[in-house]
DNA sequence: AACATGTGCAACCGCCATTGT
DNA sequence: AACAATGGCGGTTGCACATGT
């Protein structure tokens, strides 16, 4: 998909005033759509002479683009090792964890989602994400959407990730890039939540009928992050007795739908972008109103 | 089939930090 | 020390395509 765009007013990593019209050669940049000789161009250039000095690169290499433009060009499309296609579960978890611990920080973020651009995920998160918030009708960093996202979408993408795997879901953190709880700052808004939930609206996906008047304290996203991983490293759920789940035992399971069973049960499809109107289950609209 | 609306995402904008002179 | 150039980042825009009516 190519688009062009507005005429702006930036050239060379700088801006021009009416009183300091651009330059002949300012005039004669390109704007836009990178074309297919433009990408072979950058690519042959950056692989004889390596990346870096962005502005002297764009005029060797005789593009008539800024430095900033080739730069985003390469880092965003050109890079051979950008993955594209579908973000996986794995990474819509790893995305929600990592943003509920950094907030917008896009690039740090990517840094752990390897061939993932800051760009990717940025456009991710406002397409996906902010538009649930919209949908329940809060802030995305209001307390109400950080709890849904803790207490519903990352136990349901664990529990999906988990029924998807013969394929480890812990493949993504091989390299170990990825900071577990414990080594960030805490997050104000998530330390002190209390849950409540009610037995009578909370088993659509499930039955349980010993949680009633169950109080739990809103652990760091990071925990119950490490804790449900901590759960699946072994391929499987190694505790019968339901102490390795200490996290998403209790109530956790009435809004998970069952191993094996429809895992799309009142979970907005991520992977497949199937965002539709009713994708909030009673449970979920209930939960949400707790806050 | 035609039009309207929604969605995804590449590319640009503007600011700030760092580096060089 | 002051200024300019450059790199990097988060936010925003707007077009192509998909979907709905």
């Amino acid at each position: 998909m190519q688009m062009g765009r507005g005429v702006g007013a930036e050239v060379h990593g700088r801006t021009w005033s009416s009183a300091t019209p651009p330059s002949e050669e300012d005039m004669d940049l390109r704007r836009g759509p990178w074309t297919v000789e433009e990408d072979l161009i950058l690519m042959n250039y950056i692989a004889a002479h390596g990346e870096g000095r962005w502005n002297s690169l764009a005029r060797c290499a005789g593009l008539k683009r800024t430095g900033k433009s080739c730069r985003l060009r390469w880092l965003n499309y050109l890079r051979p090792d950008v993955r594209r296609g579908n973000i996986t579960p794995e990474e819509q978890l790893l995305i929600l964890e990592l943003h509920s611990r950094w907030g917008n920080r896009w690039s740090k973020i990517a840094q752990h989602l390897p061939g993932r651009t800051d760009n990717e995920i940025k456009n991710y998160w406002r397409t996906r994400v902010q538009k649930h918030a919209k949908q329940l009708q809060c802030d995305v960093n209001s307390k109400q959407f950080k709890d849904v996202m803790r207490y519903l979408w990352m136990p349901r993408l664990i529990e999906r990730i988990r029924a998807a795997s013969g394929s480890s879901p812990a493949a993504i953190y091989q390299n170990g890039s990825v900071p577990m709880a414990g080594d960030h700052p805490a997050e104000p808004g998530f330390e002190a939540g209390q849950v409540k939930p009610s037995p009578e609206t909370s088993s659509a996906a499930g039955s349980s009928s010993d949680s009633a008047g169950m109080h739990f304290s809103s652990p760091p996203i990071a925990d119950c992050f490490a804790e449900c991983y901590g759960g699946m490293q072994g391929g499987e759920n190694k505790n019968g007795d339901g102490t390795h789940d200490v996290q998403i035992g209790g109530w956790w399971p009435e809004l998970l739908p069952s191993p094996g069973g429809n895992s799309n049960l009142g979970l907005p499809d991520f992977e497949q972008g199937a965002w539709g109107e009713n994708l909030w289950s009673v449970e979920d609209i209930w939960f949400q109103q707790q806050f």
